[in-house]
DNA sequence: CTACCGGAACTTTTT
DNA sequence: GTTCCGGTAG
């Protein structure tokens, strides 16, 4: 088969297996691919292709794990194809539908949604909002004090999200995944029950209920085969980290797999607490018979020490698939493995090896330090903090996800959604004098149209709240009828303006606060309108300030600090992975079952596949224990058990030593014998 | 009955 | 830095 010069310029410098997955048919395509296999490149290069061959970019629906890397590879798509332009003619790529499972599910329900009796203008709901609302459900049925502990709104919520994404019966998922709930079950169902017609009731939905209406939709018999007949070919990343719930999307998407292609690798699946499972990948042979299974197995990523040792690590997970990756990137030291006193050991190890490697011309941006809980990095981020040395976090406590903005956003979902309780409950108790109480009642006579807020008018305050309720009505009535068409950063300044004063007495740092704020009325112009920036913030929500601000400049470099998890299907020149011992990785909270430590074993490996040319694995062998108070708090800790001796073989052993740490405890450091201040200073002074 | 304060306990990973 | 609880004051 003769190739047109631009499609063999375009699948030019993809190796064998790579172009066969690009130019695979319309059949179903399952492919299996290790890390640094070049996932990414063969699936932006298949979209490119799939454009070049005359499919209309816009019958093309792309699936990620992020917006972030839906983005990326659109960006990409877009290159490679502006590349090959000139002789196909063929647009950009950049009305291909793309993003996370999430994100298209609002979509397709903006447009679709009326069919299935879903209001137009409903708000999403992001986990700590469910749960909100979950507790709001759990207080009125009178399950916070019972007898014995109720579990608690986290709880419940994940028990619940757990029924929908596995789309399974509640018994079945105590049993397996809250043992200690059983008991409940009864209660748990009233609750569930309650909290879904609560839901219907102010026309919301949380993040389950995007994939569980977008499932039903295409359920449906008039609008399901709409939605189908809308695209050509869809596209999945990550398919090792999709739940029940969004393979049976896929499934009613495309019902006999004409047109599908699926990435993933099941030795990088790290998502089962959210329902995720591996049986999807290893399944879809069985799903769809005509499958087409290729495998990327060359890895372009990392030198080949650093390889041979994550390849040994992964050697020990007892099911497995993919096969052992290989690399002809020869050379190089081995990875080492670092036996460090403590965590201040360990800290002071990384951040001289991270100003080497900067010596050495390695950009700060081009390393990364990885860890396996959020809070593992708090030491690092002060160190780093002290040494002027910039760094950007990803995972854990979100932007967004802080009191002082939830509060400020939550004033424009209650002008969004008048009915949205939660809101209310966060907005109404700032006001000194009313509680949950009266802001409950406040909230049951909100109107549906019209005017909602027109019965807080003539509603008495209680003393306490004289000053400020006036404002605050104005306020509301404003942004839900007249004030609604203002510029949205007018909206927030407006808030900010009601709000600041309360900040003020509510938190006791309320300056960085303010600036947060600040810096949101900034960025406020940034969207279309009110609704989609809500919906934004909580389907993609900026993970600091820093994102929030937008990319940075070019010439800024920065260290970059992540989790395990949010570090998945990215690369650096250098990582360091901290807290690489048991009871970190694994983690303590996950060691409960084989599947468990399965699947830590499994993270532990996504973070050693992470490293191109470098890799340092950290272990604190004597840890300080927070919660312990401050007299004798400290515990001694082991190397993570995935590192066994057969592992170990496979890297350099270091020992820091404290003569090489920095100079912040002089306690722990006799100065040298014979060397005294006194004699430096004669030193010195001989200088010049 | 309601609001508010202080203390205690806990904090995995994320759309 | 929260969240959850119990006690106290209005």
């Amino acid at each position: 088969m003769a190739e047109t010069p631009s499609v063999e310029q375009l699948l030019s410098g993809l190796n064998p297996q790579q172009r066969a997955a690009v130019t695979h048919g319309r059949g179903p395509l399952l492919i299996v691919a290790g890390a640094g296999t070049g996932k990414t490149a063969t699936l932006v290069h298949r979209v490119a292709w799939l454009i070049a061959q005359g499919t209309e970019p816009g019958r093309i629906l792309l699936l990620t794990f992020t917006r972030r890397a839906a983005a990326e590879m659109l960006r990409r798509a877009d290159g490679v194809l502006r590349e090959v332009a000139k002789t196909t003619g063929r647009g950009p790529s950049s009305r291909v539908w793309g993003g996370t499972f999430h994100a298209i599910a609002t979509r397709l329900l903006r447009r679709h949604g009326r069919a299935i009796g879903l209001a137009e203008g409903f708000s999403v709901h992001d986990r700590g909002d469910s749960e909100d609302l979950m507790n709001v459900v759990r207080t009125g049925l009178g399950l916070a004090k019972t007898d014995r502990r109720f579990p608690k709104k986290g709880t419940c919520m994940a028990i619940y999200s757990r029924c929908v994404n596995s789309r399974s019966k509640l018994e079945p998922v105590l049993e397996k995944a809250f043992p200690w709930c059983r008991g409940w079950e009864d209660e748990l169902k009233r609750l569930f029950d309650a909290y879904v017609d609560r839901k219907e009731s102010l026309g919301v939905l949380d993040y389950d209920d995007l994939l569980l209406y977008w499932h039903a939709l295409l359920g449906d018999e008039t609008v399901g085969p709409r939605i189908r007949e809308q695209f050509d070919c869809v596209l999945v990343d990550e398919y090792q980290d999709t739940n029940t719930l969004q393979a049976e999307i896929i499934h009613r998407l495309r019902p006999d797999g004409q047109g599908l292609t699926v990435v993933g690798d099941d030795a990088q699946s790290i998502y089962s607490f959210r329902a995720a499972t591996v049986r999807n990948i290893l399944d879809l042979p069985k799903r769809y018979p005509d499958t087409t299974l290729l495998t990327l197995e060359q890895n372009y990523r990392s030198r080949e020490p650093i390889l041979e040792a994550a390849n040994h690590v992964i050697g020990q997970a007892k099911e497995r698939f993919t096969k052992n990756l290989w690399s002809d990137r020869q050379g190089g030291g081995r990875p080492r493995l670092v036996a460090c006193e403590d965590e201040d050991d360990q800290t002071a190890y990384v951040v001289r090896r991270i100003l080497e490697h900067r010596e050495e011309g390695i950009d700060l941006r081009r390393q990364a330090v990885l860890f396996r809980a959020s809070h593992h990095s708090i030491l690092l981020e002060a160190e780093l903090t002290r040494r002027e040395i910039p760094f950007h976090k990803y995972g854990g406590l979100k932007f967004i996800e802080t009191a002082h903005i939830k509060d400020l956003l939550a004033f424009l979902r209650l002008a969004e959604n008048p009915r949205d309780v939660v809101a209310g409950l966060r907005v109404l108790p700032l006001v000194p004098g009313i509680g949950p109480a009266k802001a409950h009642a406040l909230m049951d006579m909100v109107g549906g149209s019209g005017e909602p807020f027109a019965a807080w008018k003539t509603w008495r305050p209680p003393e306490a709240a004289r000053a400020a309720w006036p404002a605050l009505v104005e306020l509301m009535t404003s942004l839900a009828g007249p004030g609604k068409n203002a510029g949205l950063p007018e909206q927030v300044h407006r808030v900010r303006a009601f709000y600041s004063p309360l900040l003020e007495q509510v938190y006791d740092n309320p300056v960085p606060r303010s600036r947060d704020l600040e810096q949101l009325e900034q960025i406020a112009s940034r969207y279309r309108g009110r609704r989609t920036m809500l919906t934004e913030l909580t389907l993609d929500p900026p993970s600091s300030t820093q994102d929030l601000a937008g990319p940075p400049l070019l010439d800024d470099d920065y260290l970059i600090l992540s989790t395990i998890h949010s570090a998945k299907g990215l690369e650096w020149d250098c990582v360091y992975v901290i807290h690489a011992v048991d009871g970190n990785i694994p983690s303590d909270m996950a060691t409960g079952s084989p599947e468990e430590i399965e699947e830590e074993l499994r993270l532990f490996y996504v973070a050693l596949t992470r490293a191109k040319n470098w890799l340092d694995v950290c272990c604190p062998l004597r840890y300080y224990n927070y919660q312990r108070g401050t007299s004798d708090a400290h515990g001694y800790a082991l190397p993570s058990r995935f590192i066994s001796d057969n592992v170990a073989k496979f890297f350099d052993r270091v020992t820091p030593g404290s003569s090489l740490t920095e100079d912040d405890e002089p306690e722990k450091r006799q100065p040298p014998t014979g060397l005294t201040s006194e004699t430096i200073r004669r030193r010195t002074k001989g200088l010049w």
